[in-house]
DNA sequence: AATCTTTATTTGACTAGTCAATTGATCAAG
DNA sequence: CTTGATCAATTGACTAGTCAAATAAAGATT
């Protein structure tokens, strides 16, 4: 039997780099108190809000589930706030949130930078944005139908 | 402040594939009545065998700990064996995994193939395994260090 | 033989997520 | 009004993983 194909190196590649860099986030975000997760989020609710739950489920592609358990931490954790106003409910960054995600941005940000920069060249990096874009944009399709 | 940079969208591209891909394989998994990532196990140890617990957990990249729960559960389900022989805790496929694996793989590496010729020319495929090899080796090696 | 060190594995307390069933709230008729 | 339908959010029961502390099992040293 044949063992594997090209595509699937590529997804082992792609696999492993995910939870090694992931690793490797968290690892580096601990002196910021935070999990690569919790940042992930915050920056999406950082950029977007005010925003509903089910509309920032929908932008990191996460179960409606998965949300409220994660926005339950935050807010446990003073990062952000879920106000019932009207008749929809929307989530926003906390003051101490605003803080957080202002003092780990750059970090956090300068982190990946380097990590890409030290193995790939700028062209480098321009062609494997564009293909990660291609198969992310495809799998993306495949996924909501 | 910079919002980001190519290295972050890169960064963001790879992570919501690795996520959106894995909910796609899980649900083709479905049907076989296993998950991705058991089917990843149980692939390597088909590979490997037999093989100490440790041997495993550093070929998968997943601490000890974590490999310890995922063993445990394989077993419960019949698909492994511990057997300790001698002075060593040697890992291998019972019957019923050896079975599982067979049935399993090359539907599994026919889905993972599909998803990425769907999207990339063979041309493509290479370049983008050359460079997700690159930043791979690179964050594994930051890993150990 | 008895203790000490090393290395492997497990376990407790978490985070992070899934799916499916339930609960809640708003709105659209009857 | 009340009775459903609809859509959002929560919750129960899991998988999958982390780190750190506790155990186990050998082997080496006194």
């Amino acid at each position: 039997m044949k063992r594997n194909t090209l595509a699937s190196l590529i997804w082992v590649r792609i696999t492993r780099f995910t939870h090694q860099s992931a690793l490797l986030s968290n690892d580096f975000l601990k002196s910021f108190d935070i999990t690569a997760a919790q940042f992930d989020v915050l920056n999406q609710i950082g950029t977007y809000q005010p925003l509903s739950q089910s509309e920032l489920a929908e932008k990191i592609t996460i179960s409606a589930g998965g949300i409220s358990r994660m926005l339950s931490r935050l807010e446990r954790d003073g990062y952000i706030q879920r106000t019932s106003e009207w008749k929809t409910k929307w989530i926003s960054l906390t003051d101490k949130g605003e803080a957080k995600l202002e003092s780990v941005f750059e970090h956090q940000l300068a982190f990946q930078t380097s990590l890409m920069e030290d193995c790939l060249s700028r062209e480098e990096q321009k062609t494997l944005y564009k293909l990660m874009t291609k198969v992310q944009r495809h799998t993306e399709k495949e996924l909501g139908q």
